[in-house]
DNA sequence: TTTTATAATATGTTATAAAATAAAAAATAT
DNA sequence: ATATTTTTTATTTTATAACATATTATAAAA
């Protein structure tokens, strides 16, 4: 999401966007205009300028006459969603490391340092600040893709997180100390320019996630 | 694209769309609202509902405050397409192909066929009915990848393909020959059910055009 | 080159109308 | 009497137009 909010547009985006991630918009919900148009102060076109832009994203459906509706959740959906990030994430970790200069390790140490202290935490206390928690695994998961050398593959990268995200959000119980493990794992095989080790591994944090995150629902 | 078009908003976007895709609407050029506003025939806001889509699809670039613009032209993006499709779309067939059945064999037949005759045409008037063309090829290539078993893969390769194919588009010479034969050999290793066959002729082929369009654009 | 004035354009809201869907009520058949 | 279909009513989406404001782009002057 981006830092500034020029335009009222961009702004109810992000505010929506967020609400869906972290479920307070629910998933299979409509989305009727008025009452969006009410909540988030904002007029009828910017709102569905906004849902266009989130349904071709894919965290909203439309159909055509009947309105706007969160993306419903479905075991395929998020077993698709994870193995594609697997496709993706793997693809550009690889890339990265291959391509790592002094600057992309220095951002890398330095969002690993962030994500690990906040995890020390999570263990004393499980579900605080989902939100804080979001960021800093995703900014750690960005730095290692972050010098892969394709825009085009980060966007698409930056959304498949969120949607997988979304899943996550959706569950109680945080993974705790073994997704910290493999953190550390992907890292130290980041640094160590260990390219297919930290994909590798990296497909296992991933796929162990899809586990708790399917786990959980049933 | 929709077959039916029940609201003018998904019309405007199939028409815009169509319009980049094929040049009408020129790499970099500004999309100006009161313009597109006569020329397809809708009101502001859908007009803006329709390239908030676009722009998130990546097939037009939104700057704040100062408008639209038909995305640009680069060697580097290009490539970056070329290679995200090589890795999806190969990912992609190796599934489908795994996944197989007679109803796809059918299916993949059919298109195969179609392509095949056009792409006879095209070799006595190499420059006749790229619309036509894109038809035929597009339809052969989700036939190949269709039964993967996964909506968010295909969604995003069929961006990915329309993408890739915009550049191709701009470019005069038909590749001819040489990519007949290339449909013909993953054709025919997808119907023996020759997965990594299939896989890395079509990653020949996405290359070999790549390479193709690289070199008319220099 | 910088500042100022002007024009053009994007952004945003409101009001309004038409079309489609969803919900409720009435009528028919089992 | 219950279930199903039809009709009516209400709600909601889609679409446009008119309008106000803010920002950017252009041209002229300092």
């Amino acid at each position: 999401m981006n830092d500034k909010n020029n335009t009222i547009s961009s702004l109810t985006y992000d505010l929506i966007k967020k609400d869906i991630i972290f479920g307070k918009l629910k998933p299979s919900s409509k989305l009727k205009l008025d009452g969006l148009k009410n909540n988030y102060n904002a007029s009828l076109s910017t709102i569905r300028e906004t849902l266009n832009r989130l349904a071709s994203e894919g965290f909203v459906k439309a159909e055509e006459q009947r309105g706007f509706f969160v993306n419903s959740f479905s075991n395929e959906d998020l077993i698709e969603i994870a193995n594609l990030r697997v496709l993706l994430e793997c693809h550009a970790i690889k890339l990265s490391i291959q391509n790592g200069d002094t600057n992309w390790e220095g951002n890398l140490v330095a969002s690993h340092h962030k994500l690990h202290l906040l995890e020390k935490e999570m263990q004393k206390d499980p579900k605080k600040n989902k939100e804080e928690w979001k960021k800093f695994d995703w900014e750690f998961h960005l730095a290692l893709v972050s010098n892969c050398g394709s825009k085009n593959l980060l966007h698409l990268h930056s959304i498949l997180y969120d949607k997988y995200v979304r899943y996550q959000m959706a569950v109680i119980e945080y993974r705790g100390k073994e997704a910290e493990e493999e953190h550390k794992k992907i890292f130290d095989a980041a640094l160590s320019r260990d390219a297919e080790g930290a994909a590798l591994t990296l497909e296992t944090h991933i796929v162990k996630g899809l586990e708790h995150t399917l786990k959980a629902f049933k």
